[in-house]
DNA sequence: ACCTGAACACCGTTCAAGT
DNA sequence: ACCTGAACACCGTTCAAGT
């Protein structure tokens, strides 16, 4: 009776159960999203979960779209274009980093709503910087292509180490150590960045990349 | 130790096994790949793979960093940084594109030996270029990052066609229709750029991509 | 309309037992 | 050393049956 005071209290909605999804996610990771565990969280069958939402990866798409909203609802003033750029690509490597899953999820369904929304907010402002016509879908699809592909690269990274134990520092310098002991012939480069690889931060890693972007844009 | 004894003509091995499970990565897409499907293409039981890989996700890893190794097999001479580094992006595009599972199995194992080979050869260019040491890290990070992303990204377009269907031209189409009644307010650009989808070449765009990073880097 | 929960057809991984 | 194949503990998804 309990129960069923409970789940007429809150009835089931799309809207709770992508919540519900996000938590699980952020908690235990990609493989912890399961339709029993979802299902217990929300006091229900796990066949109830069909009747809101297709599949897994309807779900899943769902959550993603839901943090890239939440993250790119702020609108922009009174900024540049390039601060603009700057901006939300800092906003989405943050939003990749706190939610590991977002990265996978973006990639299987390719095109889809939050891919558009980032593609509309990138787009504007690549317009706004005065690129032609023709090349603003080539501009806009490598930034967006940059902003993802290092955003969700960083997000691996850390949460491997999170699994291997924690301790970022410790991690990097184990790492490092593994580079400097490669083959020195085939290995040159690595081995010689290996120092840098312990020093560097990521996030300002990839402003530098985006600026670097920025810049190549402005002069093509 | 030296083995004397003869083999059997068909007996296991880790090569043979990450070979066909290539093949059936290539063939089912990763979903696919079952340890099941596997031992019967091996004719073999399902627990006798696990004597020569150590899970699932060591087995992906393998199968990826064989087609990487096998890709940037041929060492470059004679040619510009420039183009070395143009050559190993369309070179991993490529790949990438055949094989569609590279691009989650490239995440799941970061810093991994898939990765290390394609950031030396990506940075001994770099340091060809005259980056100075202490932006050799950033710099060759932007690059890989680009690269794999746009690459995967492109490649889960690809494959989402393919499920849909297979004609590319008539897929963008309804895309770039589907983007051209979004809200006129919201997303004025994406609107603006659907026809631009249905013409635009994702390898040339990827490639301009790159052009601009190697701009931006000589100037920097 | 919405929910239940058992059932189906799968998985990856383990392990006693064989050769 | 290497392989077998049944068993374990899971999955996503479906669907008759309930309210």
């Amino acid at each position: 009776m309990v129960k069923n005071t409970l789940r007429r209290e809150d009835a089931l909605t799309r809207e709770r159960i992508i919540e519900e999804a996000i938590a699980l996610l952020d908690s235990s990771g990609e493989g912890g999203l399961t339709f029993r565990a979802l299902a217990e969280r929300l006091a229900t069958g796990a066949g109830a979960l069909y009747w809101h939402i297709a599949n897994k990866n309807d779900l899943l798409a769902a959550a993603c779209d839901a943090i890239v909203a939440r993250r790119l609802g702020a609108p922009p003033v009174d900024a540049s274009p390039q601060d603009i750029i700057r901006a939300v690509a800092l906003e989405l490597f943050d939003a990749i980093d706190a939610h590991p899953w977002i990265g996978p999820a973006l990639t299987r369904a390719p095109w889809q709503a939050p891919l558009v929304r980032i593609l509309e907010r990138l787009g504007q402002q690549i317009r706004a910087l005065g690129i032609p016509q023709a090349e603003q879908f080539a501009a806009v699809s490598a930034l967006l292509g940059y902003i993802l592909g290092v955003s969700v690269q960083n997000a691996a990274n850390a949460q491997t180490g999170k699994q291997l134990g924690g301790d970022r520092s410790a991690i990097l310098g184990q790492l490092a150590g593994a580079w400097a002991q490669l083959d020195a012939d085939a290995y040159p480069f690595t081995r010689s960045i290996a120092a840098q690889l312990r020093e560097h931060d990521d996030r300002m890693d990839f402003l530098a990349g985006v600026d670097l972007i920025l810049r190549g844009l402005q002069r093509g």
